[in-house]
DNA sequence: CGGCTGTTTGATGAGTGTCAACGAATGTGG
DNA sequence: CCACATTCGTTGACACTCATCAAACAGCCG
């Protein structure tokens, strides 16, 4: 691992990696939901029985493929370090990158429709993810109603978040709505949300933002000299949060 | 009703347009899957327990709505006759339409998550809907195993559905890409995949699209000119499919 | 050190939004 | 059923954002 990519993931004589902005068992998106801005536990006995059919802590390299597009669905993937992007490959060949995962997310939703993945998801960088059988957690949902209604949540909510993310957007305005989700997502689970890592390539932000690699370096710069955030040695400060709303509001 | 629309909804003397363009009871998404870009019912008798539990055949008139954004999410809807139009306002009160909905299609999902409906739903023009109790619904998908894999299938193509279209378009391939996509969703219901009612107004479906009603306008000009579609008294018409393939893979 | 890969900067043009005006279609009230 | 008002769609002129092309620069790796 680089030098500046150790410092993004704020790796210090203190702080592992892997204990830094990682996701604890029982913190991800199936054992939790948002209230008030935070991330906290679903006050449900039963949905613990989830960890006892997750496969924990799997290491993943970078660009180490999770699964890919066309293969049979058998299992959900929950981060657990570092960040993973989700790829979809249109009929042109063209490769857009539809989702990118931060710690606690689930990937893998869109297996279910018809039993194959849709997408490709890779590493970003060395990261470390969790494994659920998709069978059993569907028996389990079948067998606990804590788990259905989790489960329906989730789908509802990443679908509530496509949606929304549809808007007219312009360059400045796609950048800074995601990268205010992410800093969301971030605080969500206790981390600040002024500062985190951000190992995403500008190309490949650019391809998910639906933004050419220049006009994203150009539009990092504005934010840059007004002050607004920064993104440097793969780590994103936000010098004013406020100033993210008003953008977004103009 | 107007003459036109009535002529857009294939009203004559012999077909009344609740019997042309509607879904049968059986026939919607709760109740059928895709296969060979056909829906057939899910060989399953206990999804037919959901015929029990759903109140059929509601009117609506033009603009009238089905639900509100903040609403207590009750219930879920299929459209069993005409369109519909959900709708999203950002914390700057614009509105975008986020969805438009024909025959079979099942509406509210995004309520799942909290409890309360994130969009507005509207009748575009005067149409009919069916009404689905969300906790009978829910209580039922607890008792068959084949009801909560539909509902978690259905809420899966839809996540499918919005990762897809997040590709990069232009705005001809933006247009042609919904009516495509319209025009397969009535062939996989038995009507006709090159002409069929389309009583959304350019308004509307330029918001939709993320175009400027101009835009829309024009783009519309040069596909009849080219002879791959035309837009005429609240109908489509499509003069060569195999060109809409053309034109999203240039 | 040299070869990648990733990022930045500048110049240019295509595509699309905006403004303005008009015409067509639709709805309303007398 | 007609006259008017209103909404909806079309057309042209223009401006602006952003993609594209080209090239240089910076960081990282062997």
């Amino acid at each position: 691992m680089s030098k500046t990519l150790m410092k993004a993931m704020n790796f210090d004589q203190n702080k592992k990696i892997d204990s830094a902005y990682q996701n604890n068992c029982g913190d991800c998106e199936l054992c939790t939901h948002t209230v008030n801005r935070r991330r906290v536990r679903v006050d449900s006995e039963e949905i613990l029985a989830i960890e006892n059919i997750i496969q924990s802590h799997t290491q993943a390299e970078k660009s180490q493929i999770i699964y890919k597009t066309g293969q049979p669905f058998t299992h959900l993937f929950t981060v657990h370090s570092g960040m993973f992007k989700s790829i979809h490959t249109n009929n042109k060949g063209e490769e857009r990158i539809v989702e990118i995962f931060i710690p606690g997310q689930v990937m893998g939703f869109d297996g279910i429709r018809d039993g194959r993945y849709k997408t490709t998801v890779k590493a970003i960088h060395s990261g470390s993810y969790c494994i659920i059988p998709y069978q059993q957690l569907n028996e389990l949902a079948f067998k606990h109603k804590a788990i259905q209604d989790r489960l329906l949540k989730m789908m509802s909510e990443k679908i509530l978040q496509f949606e929304i993310s549809h808007s007219e957007f312009n360059a400045k305005q796609k950048l800074v709505h995601f990268i205010q989700g992410v800093s969301e997502l971030y605080y969500s689970r206790g981390f600040s949300a002024k500062q985190f890592p951000f190992p995403v390539s500008q190309r490949d932000l650019a391809n998910h933002l639906g933004l050419a690699e220049e006009t994203l370096s150009r539009t990092f710069a504005k934010l840059k000299k007004d002050d607004v955030l920064m993104l440097k040695d793969h780590q994103i400060t936000i010098f004013d949060l406020d100033a993210l709303d008003d953008i977004l509001n103009t």
